[in-house]
DNA sequence: CGACACATGTAACACGTTACATGATTTG
DNA sequence: CAAATCATGTAACGTGTTACATGTGTCG
């Protein structure tokens, strides 16, 4: 639900249309979160369908502008103040390499572990260059940046830590691998949520 | 594609069907990462279509086997050496959720940063003593735990960075927030983007 | 038998992607 | 006029969600 409302917000600036609100997207993101075009007008569509938009009747060449409605300007304030629904992670695509590899017979989990964090400080390293080669004080570029080179960090640092844990692991015993989690017997289930949101 | 390569990993040990599939993804995630059963079934149609698994033709009982085939066994391998492609950074809900309160009339930035500050740093301590509360050696509880904390903790350390540098921007000059980043005159288009990925 | 769990699916939807189709307007 | 660009869509697909439908086997 990020470029719902998102639109939303560039909407309640005043009226505008399709592509318009693409071009002010990847401004506001420093240009660093492309959005394609197809999803505007779908997200429109959805958004109008809801009543939180309406397209203005007004038939001046090819452009067909959207206003918001009082509906989805109320909405978008709901969401700015309701925290996100974090109750379960996202599954991560590397966490879960990670998990499997651990126990993928004819995989080193180490290889793929170091592999994955040269390419990950590589990125880090790109995306420093293109915030301080952009304008000085483009604080939407650094921003978005910013967050990704933050996210990405914290993904070296769980490498790091989990390669570590895994080498301990390995050193205090590897008759103990097989131990950490049998495969069958699949434990009484207890599934772990959070229950935060209101 | 995580849940895909995540099934193809389970099937890799041997022959399984839907149920215990999602039982043993949710064993090895910690039961931090659930899993809907629906999307196992959908997800084994679309992995036998593609050739990557083989539904068995015993008819023992009401379970339908799977078993993974060399074409799946290769797609694994090569998922588990090929870094993800993150040449555009994912969209993130908070980092929309600032940026677009920055500009947003009758709405104190601060306050939505702050609000979901508090809200993740509570999120932390929940997860951190669920991972302390599991059994000793869950690794994988462990790993699951630490990937969704260290991420928590990328993005509060995120928020401190932005609410300072608001700060910072707001005492150098209240007048030149609108100099920032206009919103008309879109700029002349410049898409960054990482070229990595061989 | 009737209730419950196991097990497999399907339906409908939201969101995201790539690619293609179709006009309208500008400009060489 | 022809080509490029602006602008709006649609189609097909992957992935994820929730909810429902349908059997089958077990157990009181």
């Amino acid at each position: 639900m990020s470029v719902r409302h998102a639109l939303l917000a560039l909407l309640s600036e005043g009226p505008k249309y399709g592509l318009q609100l693409r071009e002010e997207f990847e401004a506001r993101t420093g240009e660093v979160w492309p959005l394609n075009v197809g999803q505007v007008y779908t997200t429109l569509q959805r958004l109008e369908r809801d009543g939180l938009v309406e397209s203005e009747g007004t038939d001046e060449g090819p452009q067909k502008a959207y206003e918001i409605t009082e509906s989805g300007a109320a909405e978008l304030a709901e969401w700015l103040r309701t925290p996100p629904d974090l109750s379960a992670p996202p599954r991560d695509e590397l966490v879960m390499k990670v998990l499997v590899a651990i126990r993928l017979p004819g995989t080193d989990v180490h290889e793929v572990i170091q592999a994955h964090r040269r390419y990950l400080v590589q990125l880090m390293q790109q995306w420093t260059r293109i915030k301080e080669g952009g304008a000085e004080g483009d604080l939407n570029l650094s921003l978005a940046v910013d967050a990704e080179v933050f996210r990405l960090d914290s993904v070296v640092r769980w490498l790091d830590a989990a390669d570590a844990r895994l080498k301990r692991a390995a050193a205090d015993g590897p008759g103990k691998q097989t131990t950490v989690q049998p495969a069958e017997a699949p434990l009484p289930k207890q599934r772990r949520r959070i229950g935060a949101r209101g």
